[in-house]
DNA sequence: CGGAAAGTTGAATGAGCTCAAATGGCGTGG
DNA sequence: CCACGCCATTTGAGCTCATTCAACTTTCCG
């Protein structure tokens, strides 16, 4: 639970929003936190939702997407372990949701109420604080995703995917993995990166034919070549 | 100045940071803000700075960008009056800054120093509480931005970057201008959109033969049927 | 097995890029 | 006041990369 002793047990990548507080701070919220689950492909939040949920990601992956008006999905970003979902601010101040977050994996988070969220972040400020730095590092993220698909070819688009799928799914020291589960199918890939399924699935042919990554088997994929896959994440048209 | 009286009078499109302050509180930091203007293609920030600068934009544009390896600029997005720049943290929980800030235009900001900043914000949740807030909203605006960038097309991303334009030039209660000055030149358009020059000015030129906008001369755009326009700006591949 | 979904491969089309040249605006200097 | 040069913008022609449409193969589960 995200203020609840098994909090300090999060799979979390940043400090988690709880480990500024002290015990005896955490007692009277342990009780709110809800520990919930969700199995791939159920749907966390609805667009246009009034009161976006606040939580926690433990483990698991989702995706924050957004249909447009011709009925294509786009896939505005991912949430992995760590992440925040929802802003916690109550009343006319809360934003409806803006996307649908749905599970890609199982997932499990802890879930908050959004008042008690509310009431935890004013009453302890080094919660608020870490949120924000964890708010300030996503806009980062984010703002790093778009100069990939503004103007990066569709091989440097899915070789920098692989990338950074291999770093999250790394360890904390940074480390990436060599092989990597794919969490996603071609076509949400394609749905990530602006492509096609054909494109995604031809990029990741060549890069497989200039044995720079294998395809173990499923949705595995081995990086022989981590230099020459950050290579490729460069190409720009 | 961001935390002085005059702060009152910043133009700002949400609720200014400083406004959650009563007088008394505001006095003593009065004096630590620095009125600063910038000419037009001043450097605020460069990518590498240890130590970002803290501020907040009263007048004019400023776009964060990024040189590509190859040497070719991506701008990452703009920053409008009211918005908020760099990180409140210090030490070592400063990352260094990601991308250039230049100013497009004129600019005045108020500026402080990033320990002033910290402290202020730990001494007034309710500031904090709004940083976090705006933040919350920038968040949103990039990941609206990524879906354009995306999958768009071309005539989608121009017609969508008028509108945004417009909008911003708007008066505060969301009004939209029908004639706008266009601060950025087609370069710069066309690395904001991810396009070249030639297409950025080809669909400006279809646009205007199609009588949705007018070139009045200069950087001057009327828009003459911001409906259609809005339709433009919707068509997706 | 067998059917459905996911993934791969091929050929043709088209949007946007590249290269190249023409046009227009604007300040400088004669 | 006009000629000139510089820069931004526009316009044109050919090309490239990603998409589209279509057929085929593989994987996943019942």
């Amino acid at each position: 639970m995200l203020f609840g002793k098994s909090c300090r047990q999060c799979v979390v990548r940043d400090a988690a929003l709880c480990a500024a507080l002290t015990d005896s701070q955490l007692e009277p919220l342990a009780r709110c936190g809800v520990q919930r689950s969700l199995a791939r492909g159920e749907t966390l939040v609805r667009a246009g939702d009034p009161a976006p949920i606040c939580a926690n990601i433990q483990s698991g992956l989702l995706k924050i997407s957004q249909i447009s008006p011709a009925g294509q999905e786009m896939i505005i970003g991912l949430l992995w372990p760590g992440d925040f979902i929802g802003t916690p601010f109550m009343g006319d101040a809360a934003p409806p949701a803006q996307h649908d977050i749905v599970a890609l994996t199982p997932v499990s988070l802890c879930q908050f109420p959004q008042a008690i969220m509310e009431r935890a972040l004013a009453d302890h400020p080094m919660m608020e604080r870490q949120l924000l730095r964890r708010t300030f590092t996503a806009l980062g993220d984010v703002r790093g995703r778009i100069s990939r698909l503004a103007r990066a070819t569709a091989q440097a688009r899915v070789a920098g995917f692989l990338l950074e799928t291999a770093h999250r799914q790394g360890d904390d020291d940074g480390e990436t993995m060599l092989i990597i589960e794919l969490p996603l199918s071609r076509g949400e890939i394609a749905d990530l990166l602006g492509l096609t399924i054909e494109t995604v699935s031809r990029q990741i042919g060549k890069l497989k034919h200039a044995g720079v990554i294998g395809l173990p088997g499923g949705r595995r994929i081995a990086i022989h070549d981590p230099d020459a896959l950050a290579e490729a994440a460069e190409a720009v048209i």
